[in-house]
DNA sequence: TGTACATCAGTGAACGCGCGTTCACTGATGTAC
DNA sequence: TGTACATCAGTGAACGCGCGTTCACTGATGTAC
């Protein structure tokens, strides 16, 4: 193949990383080096030469993830001209769908990487990562009468159970039950 | 070491499952085989002499969990003379403390094990068994005028995120802001 | 502007290691008489 | 009740395989003149 022109060696960098963001998210951050590399177009030998570690791919994914969720809540403020509780509403019935719930890759960072960050060392970056994640995202739902974080706890509660008991009624019970719980108040 | 009595070989395998229940829970479903055996004392040779698979063992272990779930729930009903709110708020704070947080080992395996489940094929055992847990306890969170359905996501949603956050000021504030949601108005 | 050459992104094979599972073996247990 | 022997729970080494990481090599890119 030879030597790759800086543009595409940054490109295929960041695809990377995209892929390693959407696939941590959907399946854990056990995926492989290797099947990472291959769902971004990539032989495995190459990715020490764009990364110190799997860990420092971890920590680049879970930030890349981060961002793309703060991006989706601004987007969704601007959509409702900055009204904050229509935008909070939207997004809260964008969470508790079932399209959400079976697309993971896409989804909420907080909710399909919880327990990977929990079973890392609390100095890793990934975790410092996640943790401001979960910090900005509660502000941002918080209502004049009701605190953000336990709007997000009852959010990312209703998306993981969802998503451990998918197949059965259970699964839509609980999506329905924290929609209108959090959309009943507000 | 030779054949060992029908009643040894009995106690064996049920401190495997346990064994199981609790490392699956801190640590996650891919703790290996030869540190679960090992971690009960045995060689991991001789796993196969109990269990078809490590996939059997899951099941069984899962079914242990939530058994050990819902003696916790009788007991403190029992604790409180049948009072189901008192034993509920009992619960809650127990369930919302950051010994609970730091301990998953013998915690909820709702939570514990909420992100292994959902990346398990929907017809295995080990699902079935966690649907059938998750659906009891909501049940037995259910108060006059709330729903237990929310009530279990927020909590759960609050542990998991506490325990991703730990280390933090956050993860204090999301066990605070939960408990303080939970018990004001039930 | 054109040429010569050093750089280095990507390749593909290999490294040691731990995984789930299998198997020949051991010897105390349980059973048949 | 005592003896002879088949059973089988547990041992420890091995199996093929996939893991994260390393490395010699390739050859187009980027640079120096």
């Amino acid at each position: 193949m030879g030597r790759v022109s800086q543009a595409q060696a940054e490109e295929n960098r960041r695809r990377v990383v995209e892929t390693a963001s959407r696939l941590f998210r959907e399946q854990g951050t056990h995926v492989s080096v290797a099947d990472l590399m291959k769902a971004s177009g990539l032989t495995h030998g190459g990715f020490y030469k764009q990364f110190a570690s799997k860990e420092a791919l971890i920590d680049e994914a879970t930030a890349h993830a981060f961002d793309g969720l703060a991006r989706l809540r601004d987007d969704e403020l601007e959509q409702h001209a900055g009204q904050r509780d229509a935008a909070q509403r939207a997004l809260i019935d964008t969470y508790l769908s079932a399209e959400h719930r079976d697309n993971a890759a896409d989804g909420c960072p907080a909710a399909a990487l919880a327990a990977d960050i929990a079973r890392e060392p609390e100095d890793r970056e990934a975790h410092r990562v996640y943790t401001e994640g979960v910090g900005d995202f509660a502000e941002w739902l918080a209502t004049d009468d009701q605190d953000g974080i336990t709007r997000l706890c009852t959010m990312l509660g209703a998306l993981v159970l969802s998503r451990a008991t998918k197949g059965s009624p259970l699964s839509e019970e609980i999506l329905t039950a924290a929609r209108a719980a959090l959309t009943a108040t507000s």
